[in-house]
RNA sequence: GCCCGGGUGGUGAAAUAGGUAGACACAAGGGACUUAAAAUCCCUCGGGGAGAGAUCUCCGUACCGGUUCGAUUCCGGUCCCGGGCACCA
């Protein structure tokens, strides 16, 4: 045995071979119990950065620790290969988006491999391939044909200079980034998907995720925003001849319907449009209107502003007319466009009301009688109806029935259920992408492309000018012809999105060419029992991939309900305090480090520094002090190897000491059992170690029983780091002279006898004060504990001349008393 | 603005079901080894007070308040930091 520890060529060794003996390949094998570990598979962005290996490396370890439990192990890698960067890059080194997205791929790949993450290489995927995204598209015109799918107007980012839509994240301050023109809103066709008629199950079956975060299940409720409300019908005073005679809006709070003083539409609104027509000052404000963010936090922050049409609406119940006006915070996307104001029990509309001098009528009371003023600030809490007429001194959930049920009578509403949640859409005027399928006709329609005709191919080299997708600039690519006519391809691509919400379920079958799953694959390996990525998708693609899920079941492609049993949201990598990213100049380039220290050593430092769901804080120092802790480990088994051959253990043959060490190792091999298994707290299971080396170490007892129990020692440290350090252990497990791989060790086990004390000790407190310790006899009874603390010269001190009111014993804990 | 998290020594953190606050590390200081340095090993290490000392004691988990014999942990409020907000992925 080398007496040095040398991580580069341990590692080379260990990888090498892993390769030959291609342990990581999985197979569908019905007698064995599966495992699918999965990691939010990467945008091949260029390199790895400290985010990726954290994510990778927790990935691994609990793939790792399954294998050792014995469980048949899926864990895959791909590439999320399609995206806004590549088209950035393009333009600035130009170079196409392929070009430049698979050169990443391949240097990224290597970094992965020389961090030893134990994937099954032959199910590499990338997104971007024609063989994945031809499914997508089939799929797509799959949903179409099942009405799942629809076409609408709807907004996008508009630079006017360049006429190009642009990303959330190209608008600057309200402004194009390349051309700084002020950006508006514009209403152009593009595809959804009817997410919403999911909505009741996505919300539903959340219920039955036990192995998610309750914050992310939390998060995921409040976004899809069931509500129960009513929906009703203002008439307008004059109709629109030919435009519209009325309209209809939605509410959560009918109880305050007869406090509504006016109400407002979107500035797209048809209504709104119309009148403009013959007001110049409206029509000012629209075209203002159209220059805010279609972003919800820019809409939510930006100031309040409205103007009056000069329409009035008719009140569904007392027909009276009430003011129409025109806001930029009503957004035509959403519901019908029009919402009716309330300002005394609303505080946006109070303060709307506020600023234009509209009315305030208060119709809610605080149902305990508390006086208000509704000129000082709305009170939005539900109450007693007050001004409402036959409504008054109904409370705000009878009047909600009471109201609506008017409303029905008079044939004017309905109750109705709305989510917040809205239709995906997943059209992006951008080239690098998955074309979306559908052909459009000459006589107007679309088609979806017939199975036959798929994949609708991108092509992959381009030349990118940085403002028009090469696809809509060629006037070729987009024709096409079926049964003999001529036929126009649409330019759009897919929201990435798309390719995110199923690669976790393609991944069970890569290389299936007769459809877009393999059912027997697909139903062995699903669903995902650990899924591993950034919280910060704790919304979207979460979301996304469950409504997916649910898609690709109803198409009989698989037959679970859920994608991701269970799912665990990795903290960010921090340094000097901020999220480590270019922009910030702190990131800190794992290859260096890799090259430095090694993988082990990257690896333990990661899984050391933190529990996984928090944010962890970079430090040079402390990958010094994880690679530090690898050389004595190291040195230990060196040590130990070099004082000969362990006798076999006779636990009946053992010094106190002796007994001793063996009762951590034991102890230990419990605690970080429950922590790989359970908690997932890594970063103790380490710390865990730690202390035992420590112990190991201090023993230093190497002859006949001491060697022994060391051996035992040092055997359980190598397994219980094995997840974490794979390479080194792989070595050290060599070295304690076992022929076979380390990867087929079982998981140690405990030996509860190894366990037992004689005595333990017992923190004795005095009005929840510790005053004490006492040793006591492992099986002493209640009684004797509670005598022998009255006993001690320092409980007698906080105790004596006082009435004890409580006495207590927390088992293997503490003994506690309350004194008056 | 709305939704969801987080805040503990000089630093990263630990305390698992309301029961010993600071395990395990990092940094720092002191010591051993060395001609010297590096490496390695050993000791000290939240703040204040008492004691020659073993120890004892008070304060302390962002801030204010509450529940409890006992709160880092539960409840109410405040401040600060982070994630998401539908075209970054």
């Amino acid at each position: 045995m080398e007496e040095q520890y040398q991580p580069q060529a341990i590692e080379r060794q260990a990888q090498q071979y892993w390769q030959q003996q291609q342990s990581f390949r999985a197979a569908v094998d019905p007698n064995r119990e599966k495992y699918y570990c999965l990691a939010m598979f990467p945008y091949p962005s260029g390199k790895l950065h400290m985010g990726h290996v954290r994510n990778y490396t927790i990935a691994d370890v609990i793939a790792r620790y399954q294998r050792m439990l014995g469980k048949n192990v899926l864990h895959p890698m791909g590439w999320d290969a399609f995206g806004l960067p590549a088209e950035n890059a393009a333009v600035k080194n130009s170079v196409a988006p392929a070009k430049w997205t698979y050169e990443n791929i391949d240097y990224m790949r290597d970094q992965l491999k020389q961090l030893g993450f134990g994937y099954d290489w032959n199910r590499e995927l990338a997104t971007c391939k024609p063989d994945y995204y031809r499914w997508e598209q089939w799929f797509f015109t799959r949903l179409y044909e099942k009405g799942l799918v629809y076409k609408k107007t709807s907004a996008v980012n508009w630079c006017p200079k360049d006429e190009t839509v642009l990303a959330n994240e190209q608008v600057i301050d309200g402004c194009c980034w390349r051309c700084d023109t002020k950006v508006e809103r514009k209403e152009i066709p593009q595809w959804f998907i009817k997410i919403t008629a999911y909505a009741d199950e996505l919300l539903a079956s959340l219920d039955t995720l036990d192995g998610w975060p309750e914050q992310v299940k939390t998060m995921q409720r409040n976004w899809i925003g069931r509500s129960e409300g009513v929906q009703m019908r203002f008439d307008l005073s004059k109709p629109i001849v030919g435009v519209a005679d009325g309209f209809e809006i939605y509410t959560t709070r009918p109880d305050t319907l007869m406090g509504v003083t006016y109400v407002s539409l979107a500035a797209e609104h048809p209504i709104a449009l119309a009148t403009a027509q013959n007001n110049p000052q409206l029509a000012a404000f629209i075209q203002e209107c159209k220059t805010s963010s279609v972003a919800e936090a820019d809409m939510a922050t930006m100031e309040k502003k409205g103007m009056d049409t000069g329409l009035t609406a008719l009140h569904p119940l007392t027909g009276r007319a009430v003011p129409v006006w025109v806001a930029n915070y009503v957004l035509m996307d959403y519901g019908s466009g029009a919402v009716m104001a309330v300002p005394a029990h609303d505080q946006r509309d109070w303060e709307f009301a506020k600023k234009y001098n509209l009315a305030i009528e208060q119709v809610i009371a605080p149902a305990d009688g508390t006086p208000i003023d509704i000129n000082q600030a709305a009170f939005t809490d539900k109450g007693v109806l007050v001004n409402s007429d036959e409504f008054n001194a109904l409370s705000s959930q009878d009047a909600f029935h009471a109201i609506a049920n008017k409303l029905i009578e008079k044939n004017r509403g309905s109750i109705k259920v709305n989510y917040r949640l809205r239709d995906w859409g997943v059209s992006r005027q951008r080239y690098w992408g998955a074309p979306i399928p559908i052909f459009n006709l000459q006589d107007g329609g679309e088609i979806p492309v017939p199975a036959h005709k798929l994949p609708i191919l991108l092509p992959e080299d381009v030349q990118m000018d940085g403002v028009q997708s090469p696809i809509k600039r060629d006037p070729n690519w987009r024709k096409d012809e079926l049964n003999g006519a001529a036929v126009e391809r649409e330019t759009d691509t897919f929201d990435t999105f798309m390719e995110s919400s199923w690669y976790y379920a393609r991944f069970t079958c890569p290389d299936f060419a007769d459809g877009m799953l393999d059912k027997t694959a697909a139903d062995y390996w699903l669903p995902v029992d650990q899924y591993v990525g950034g919280i910060e998708h704790a919304i979207l693609h979460l979301l996304y991939a469950r409504f997916f899920h649910k898609l690709m079941r109803d198409e009989g492609l698989l037959q679970c309900d859920e994608p991701f049993k269970k799912l665990l949201c990795q903290g960010m990598v921090l340094k000097d305090g901020s999220k480590m990213s270019k922009s910030k100049g702190n990131t800190v380039d794992p290859q260096q480090l890799i090259e430095q220290y090694g993988a082990d050593t990257v690896r333990l430092f990661i899984m050391f520094a933190a529990p996984p769901e928090q944010s962890l804080e970079w430090s040079d120092s402390g990958v010094e002090g994880a690679h530090r802790f690898l050389k004595r480990l190291w040195k230990l088994v060196h040590t130990h190897v070099q004082s000969g051959v362990a006798p076999q253990l006779d636990v009946n043959a053992l010094s106190a000491a002796q007994r001793d060490l063996r009762r951590k190792t034991h102890e230990t091999i419990a605690k970080i059992s429950d922590d790989y298994s359970r908690r997932y707290t890594f970063n103790t299971a380490i710390a865990a170690v730690m202390e035992l080396s420590n112990e190991i170490g201090k023993l230093a007892d190497r002859n006949g029983q001491g060697l022994a129990v060391e051996r035992e020692a040092l055997q359980a440290a190598v397994l219980l780091l094995a997840p974490i350090v794979p390479h080194i252990c792989q070595a050290l497990w060599r070295e304690l002279g076992h022929a076979d791989t380390l990867l087929q060790a079982p998981w140690p086990t405990v030996d509860n006898a190894a366990l037992q004390r004689s005595s333990i000790e017992l923190v004795v407190q005095v009005n929840g004060k510790v005053r004490g310790k006492i040793e006591v006899a492992a099986d002493a009874d209640t009684d004797t504990i509670i005598a022998f603390a009255l006993a001690q010269e320092n409980i007698q001190k906080f105790i004596a001349g006082k009435e004890i009111a409580m006495s207590k014993v927390v088992p293997g804990k503490l003994v506690t008393f309350a004194v008056k």
